[in-house]
DNA sequence: ATACAAAATTAGACTAGTCTAATAAAATAA
DNA sequence: TTATTTTATTAGACTAGTCTAATTTTGTAT
């Protein structure tokens, strides 16, 4: 059984090793966690004797096979328990992290898999990000911003990139949610602001910053 | 903020406090906890510095207006993951508890609120236990047993009383759930059986026992 | 009332996870 | 290549929660 602090380093190892390509030293996992170096250090030792991690000073830190596997569960975990709270519950989208913070950890088998099957199988997070599969598979998604949409074609709004207050509730004025139908009615070459029809009943115009900002598939 | 072992004393308290009305002692609340008394005493020490409980030798333990507050609304959050584990993820009865234990602890001011309108503002948890109010009260509730219906009267599964898997598996095989509507059809005087109709499909006789363990409104 | 048993309490130790301060090693710049 | 800065590591201490093994207090039975 996973301590609650092992899971939140091989998540923090494994978030690094995505963002950058770069070694994984325990300063930049310190900075990631929130934690001092000497912290860093200890864990890692405690890791690396549980296999679910290599390291060495030169190459730095490397999830092996086990570690990879249970940060992937622990973010299918987050990113299913996100969706939950926004659609089931309603939460807003710059609540719902710090809580699937907290539910993320939940352990039992088949939690994931059930969640999953009652929200519908859902790809994506509320911010963008693709939920791994059960198998531990990573949809890799090419995703699809507002802005690249072409005049006359429609879309589903699947996620946000930005987060801001401001942009959300622009959103929430707009009715935008997950889900909402955008038309791409028209594009002005001299800004490339974009003409849309939102659900039904609202037709507006949004410059590129905003359709740069919305998920689409 | 509370630690996670400290709501479980809480927790702890609260329980023995409303099983026997008696002394809730260091060795009580060990026994509960599954924890030696040298540990509980330290943190008896410890809750009482916070105003949490009050103790003394002789009265023992007892929870301050903070403490009760505390501990009710664990058992609501307990409460209401236990409705969605059962209802919208269909865990079985004898599931639910542990994933629960685990869920009661997330922590949000608006979590349980919400996830009470989301299950529809359940009373009952499905063991049958009342789920506390967002205020802390607790609906004094008259649990009725299908064993009280009178003939001819119709009434709506809403708990178990007994959830070994025998019972469990009988009830899955008469197609019994939460919410299941049932009718008393006859009862035999000589022991109390009951001829009941189950839904629109089954008609079947069930013990005294069986009615002694359904919980019905 | 005295002796025995049970319960409460204290003392001291252990683990997991954290820290700061000191030191060692590596990388970088002059 | 030597000095300086950054990074890694070790040492030692702290907290929360736990334990076992005394020890003290309380309760009970004769």
């Amino acid at each position: 059984m996973r301590s609650l602090t092992e899971e939140n380093y091989l998540k923090a190892i494994y978030r690094i090793s995505l963002n950058r390509k770069m070694k994984i030293s325990p300063t930049a996992i310190a900075d990631e966690m929130g934690v001092s170096a000497a912290s860093v250090i200890d864990m890692i030792k405690k890791l690396s004797e549980k296999k679910l991690i290599s390291y060495d000073k030169v190459k730095g830190a490397k999830l092996l096979e086990r570690g990879q596997k249970e940060a992937v569960a622990i973010i299918r975990n987050h990113r299913l328990w996100e969706v939950f709270l926004l659609e089931k519950l309603n939460y807003s989208w710059d609540e719902i992290h710090d809580i699937a913070e907290q539910l993320e950890h939940v352990k039992h088998p088949e939690l994931a898999d059930r969640l999953d099957v009652f929200l519908g199988h859902p790809e994506y997070d509320p911010h963008g990000d693709p939920i791994p599969k059960s198998n531990g598979e990573i949809p890799t998604t090419v995703k699809t911003l507002l802005s690249e949409i072409e005049i006359g074609k429609s879309c589903r709004v699947v996620a946000v990139k930005d987060t801001s207050s401001v942009f959300l509730q622009y959103l929430e004025q707009l009715s935008v949610n997950i889900g909402t139908k955008i038309k791409v009615l028209d594009i002005v070459p001299f800004d490339n602001s974009m003409l849309l029809q939102i659900g039904k009943e609202i037709k507006t115009t949004v410059s590129k910053r905003f359709a740069e900002s919305l998920l689409v598939d």
